[in-house]
RNA sequence: GGUGGGGUGCCCGAGUGGCCAAAGGGAGCAGACUGUAAAUCUGCCGGCGUCAGCCUACGAAGGUUCGAAUCCUUCCCCCACCA
């Protein structure tokens, strides 16, 4: 890939919905430097963000410079854009601390590193903070007329619900920002999702006018599931990319799980994976779905891209023991491979306990009545054993090796229970 | 500011004095089938439970009544039209 035929290569992998007109041109004159802004709203990264980060990352691949704004400034006032309703101020100690967190995780995906096209991050925080009010107005609130902001499809969207003047003053933010890179780092481009549209092109105008200059967006579309969810949440929530948020195996699972109808966009979208390989991929797919390859490629690339290869085998190892072949083999030995790689509670009692209780403990209920519901049900295995005796204890000889315990609920959830010797 | 309509379980939505823990749909969970799929079918789907029942719930707070999601009062919020 070279500078000027990313655009091709995001293209064909779907990062492109809609781009300003000349792009292409910009683009093949040479390198570029393109932004990215993260708002630190959660403590980690999730699967939301994951599109525009592999966006950067291609852009990176391609010779580019990628940038990424931490929104430490911006992510005070909240962005209006795809959000149903006026959002809660965050505390200043919470921005800071998420943005720490946040951005060890980018480096998963960036070189940081040195030379021409290293990564930057940058939190804009440092030149917001410092702005004063009056200048902003004058200087920057002037190029924008209400009317236009008013037109903004992020904005017509929450005139019926209501949109304070802090998250309408937003947009003005953002294009700030694309001014102030614009003129500090050279940068030309800024990407995102498609709610960002209005945002960027906000930015692209501002450039236009104040510097009289030219400067490009482009945004990639919403990453859809088949099955009409969200994507990266599961009723549990979101998946984060902090392994103490979301376990890497739970992490690892979803990706085996993807829908067959999925799987070959998130192929291209989430792996830098060439095309050949992903078609060839997607050929034994639709010989032997049964087998998954396509999921588990997509499982494996990113789990390791994300995790590392380390944790990856590990993950793997444990996923292998719960649906392999004779998933019903419970040795001891396999314990030691699975704990802590599934979720993994400690029991201390001693004494006899109800399964519904140890059922409710490892998080596979919510509530009492709902592990009955499960086990009258016939969805709760001890040890790969069916139970569908409400009253069932759990014995002392139910504990393998006298400290392990396999709970399985329906086909997929998985929790161990030890305890001490 | 005026007039009218409305706030029901995770979401949508029925329900106008007892038969309401509340129809129906969606989501979710489990079972069958399968590929740790999809589609389909079945069951479940507030909490606790010695399964008798108890507790908490229909925007909030009071009140009427033997009894209220349903009636009354006040308050909060939303929507429509008018100004």
């Amino acid at each position: 890939m070279t500078t000027s035929n990313v655009l091709q290569e995001l293209e064909w992998r779907g990062f492109v919905q809609q781009a300003t007109p000349g792009l292409a041109a910009h683009v093949a004159k040479g390198p570029v430097t393109a932004y990215c802004g993260f708002d630190p709203t959660a403590p980690s990264l999730q699967l939301g963000n994951l599109m525009p980060m592999m966006l950067l990352a291609n852009l990176q691949r391609g010779g580019h410079r990628p940038i990424v704004l931490m929104g430490g400034g911006t992510g005070l006032i909240g962005d209006p854009s795809g959000k149903a309703g006026e959002r809660p101020l965050l505390s200043k100690e919470q921005i800071r601390e998420n943005l720490q967190r946040q951005r060890d995780q980018m480096a998963r995906f960036l070189e940081f590193g040195a030379g021409r096209a290293a990564a930057l991050l940058l939190d804009n925080a440092k030149w917001l903070s410092a702005q004063g009010l009056i200048d902003f107005l004058r200087d920057v609130g002037k190029h924008f007329t209400v009317n236009i902001m008013l037109q903004k499809e992020s904005v017509q969207a929450r005139l019926e619900a209501g949109l304070s003047f802090t998250e309408f003053s937003y947009m003005l933010l953002q294009a700030y920002d694309f001014l102030h890179l614009f003129r500090e780092r050279q940068c030309t481009l800024q990407v995102g999702g498609s709610d960002q549209w209005g945002n960027i092109t906000a930015g692209v105008e501002l450039i236009r006018r104040i510097e009289n200059a030219e400067a490009h967006g482009l945004v990639a579309p919403l990453v859809t599931m088949a099955s009409g969810q969200k994507f990266g949440k599961t009723d549990a929530g979101a998946i984060y990319l902090d392994p103490t948020l979301t376990s890497p195996y739970k992490f690892y699972q979803f990706w085996i799980n993807v829908d067959d109808r999925d799987v070959e966009k998130y192929l291209k979208l989430f792996t830098h994976l060439p095309a050949d390989e992903i078609k060839g991929i997607a050929a034994q797919q639709a010989v032997n779905p049964a087998k998954r390859p396509a999921q588990r490629a997509l499982a494996t690339t990113v789990t390791s891209l994300v995790h590392g290869a380390e944790v990856l085998s590990g993950v793997q190892a444990a996923s292998a023991i719960l649906f392999g072949e004779g998933q019903a083999e419970v040795h001891p030995q396999v314990f030691e491979i699975l704990a802590g790689e599934i979720p993994t509670i400690a029991i201390d009692d001693a004494e006899q306990l109800a399964l519904v209780d140890l059922v409710t403990r490892a998080g596979l209920a919510k509530s009492k009545g709902e592990a009955r519901r499960s086990i009258e049900q016939g969805g709760i295995y001890v040890n790969q054993q069916r139970i569908d005796d409400v009253a069932r204890t759990i014995a002392s000889g139910d504990w393998i090796g006298g400290r392990n315990l396999l709970l399985r609920k329906g086909k997929k959830e998985y929790a161990l229970l030890r305890r001490g010797r």
